[in-house]
DNA sequence: TTTCATAATTGGAACGTTCCAATAAATCGT
DNA sequence: ACGATTTATTGGAACGTTCCAATTATGAAA
């Protein structure tokens, strides 16, 4: 039966030692699995650490070597299911890479932000995946290249920092999905949602713009609306949208969570999506599934993205001397009823 | 301007303390703010380890007085968006404090959940919140007793485990959505979802058990459908009673996630939910009130319980002789269009 | 001034670990 | 059975901080 050091749970390695009647060295040997140790020695002093209920302090390791094993996960909104997949993904490349996530959430501000990365480096993190609050600027990061830090840009692009960068194919994406509405006849078509600021808006509707000139579209400056990025944001857009008096027959929405804001709204001026408009979203998030009609989409995978910008960093982390690299996800486009696809096939059939 | 110490990242207090003239006590006070010292020296060091760009060693620190400012925060499942939003609260709450959160994601795995507990007491933590993973025993806790670590379990109550708790208030939220139904007028309702090993869904069909005695109802074990707490679950397990040959008239699901599902399953059986059949969820997730027809649900707040549950792990890890102490969250009913309430309304009125 | 109290500052000894160089023990070839 | 290797083990000096006791500077009271 294994008696616990009951109080103050502060067994050393110097106890383990005296118990286990070798030195603290030796003990330090099993524990970094470095030096050659014999194997019943190993064996003896295992379990003495197992009866006196040893746990290692991090803390004084990183004192003499500074390979902390911690990464950093700074996350810009928590809340929105992409980001809590996209965690997902990096967790789960960490783990196996027997390294730690140092998770926070900063909720888009840039104070909050700075604090956290503050945290992380006091406690040693040897990296940093940084999915940018919505105004941080490139010299917030100037601490990273002089610290000699690992870091690593996610999601939101931050023109300007020459950091590692893992983002989604955000033009070519944007572009599909526009270029599948026009190929279904449309010609009137609005962009909604997002803050011009956004870099990742930007890229979107520059993908949107690229598709309409591609075909010969014309391009009105009545359908690009901005909104925030969320569900009432896209409810107003939308509202908006259609209180024109020539409106768009399709609409394509800056991410998902507008889009479906959008549906509603569309739902409550009388129209059927899909039917009567058309409505796609970009993300590809769970819900854009399950809504009704299920939403014709973008998917990025985020995990796939998360498990990448583990990857990336793990590898600037070994090699510091290596220079920023970067991953463009791919893309591709979902189709389901919201852009009336599958009505259309069904009348051509009929 | 500020001349970075470019390459190592590291300096110490020792080279502040030689840069500003003063002793590495002094600086240490100064970081500290424990003792008393001069405000112009104070000053004059603040600005030098600016100059140098000094990033302060909390391994180093926590090394002599063990006050590591670190809490664990575990979650069994990142991706529904109930726990983001709970660790949300966690996050705010512990902020505040000037404390961090170290949060990891054990995707239900108990070697995992063993994994990452291990990796934060390593790195100090002074308290662990604890969302366990499904098949989780209290003996995998004994280690918090044994080293005195401060440790709460949340949302998912775990009998034989005599920590803090924090939980929503489970059974007499699910008795009150259930006596809605019954003073809607429905007789045969159905309980659909999660599975019966689950603590949570057992407190949630108590309560449901509970209505429907307290009314007189009978209760048919046919209309007691496990599945998995997922929207494929609630579909399956929906599609199972719509087959019965005695159907309910009113679904009360396990969870959101699940009634969603469910919604689905009667839809795609051409029923119009709210009308032909009364379906209400539990948890009121943001998707509740976006689904359409908007899902009647019981709303428990999960931000506040994360507040909540950091509030009373910081007062548990200040005072270690305190004993365990639990908090049982408000569960309050969420009327909206699922549940037929509306409709009833207008037709009574009409 | 001198004398106290109090405010500021300081050197050195921890804290729990890893690394290095050195020693001790085992194994080998001859 | 002897050095020569190789394999195991070890003490002690770091690592960057905090704390304590001791010291020195500063003011106020006498």
């Amino acid at each position: 039966m294994p008696q616990l050091q009951s109080s103050k749970g502060k067994v050393t390695i110097i106890e383990i030692a005296d118990a286990a009647g070798v030195s603290k060295s030796t003990v330090s040997l099993v524990l970094t699995g470095r030096g050659a140790v014999k194997p019943e020695t190993r064996q003896h002093v295992l379990q003495t650490m197992d009866r006196l209920g040893y746990v290692y302090n991090r803390g004084a390791a990183n004192l003499r070597n500074a390979q902390s094993r911690i990464v950093g996960l700074v996350l810009n909104d928590l809340s929105n299911p992409f980001f809590a997949e996209f965690a997902i993904g990096v967790e789960k490349v960490l783990q196996m890479a027997g390294y730690v996530a140092f998770m926070a959430n900063t909720a888009e501000s840039v104070v909050r932000q700075d604090q956290v990365m503050r945290m992380m480096r006091e406690h040693g993190a040897g990296g940093i995946i940084l999915c940018p609050a919505l105004d941080t600027r490139p010299e917030h990061l100037d601490w990273a290249k002089a610290a000699g830090t690992a870091l690593l840009v996610a999601i939101r692009r931050l023109p300007g920092a020459d950091t590692s960068v893992v983002v989604p194919e955000n033009l070519v994406g944007a572009s599909r999905v526009t270029r599948h509405l026009i190929n279904l006849g449309h010609e009137r078509i609005a962009f909604l949602g997002g803050m011009h600021s956004m870099v990742v808006r930007q890229e979107r509707h520059g993908g949107f713009l690229a598709a309409m000139e591609a075909s010969g579209r014309s391009i009105d400056p009545a359908l690009n609306l901005e909104s925030m990025p969320t569900r009432d944001g896209g409810f107003g857009a939308m509202s908006a949208v259609l209180s024109l008096a020539d409106r768009p027959t399709a609409v394509v929405c800056y991410n998902d969570v507008t889009a479906i804001g959008a549906m509603l709204a569309a739902a409550r001026h009388g129209l059927v999506v899909g039917r009567d408009i058309a409505i796609v979203g970009f993300d590809d998030t769970s819900e854009a599934r399950h809504v009704s009609p299920a939403l014709t989409t973008v998917a990025v995978d985020p995990v796939g993205l998360g498990e990448r910008a583990a990857a990336l960093l793990l590898k600037q982390i070994n090699d510091p001397a290596a220079e920023a690299e970067s991953f463009i996800g791919p893309a591709h486009l979902v189709i389901r009823e919201s852009c009336g696809a599958y009505q259309r096939a069904l009348a051509a059939a009929g």
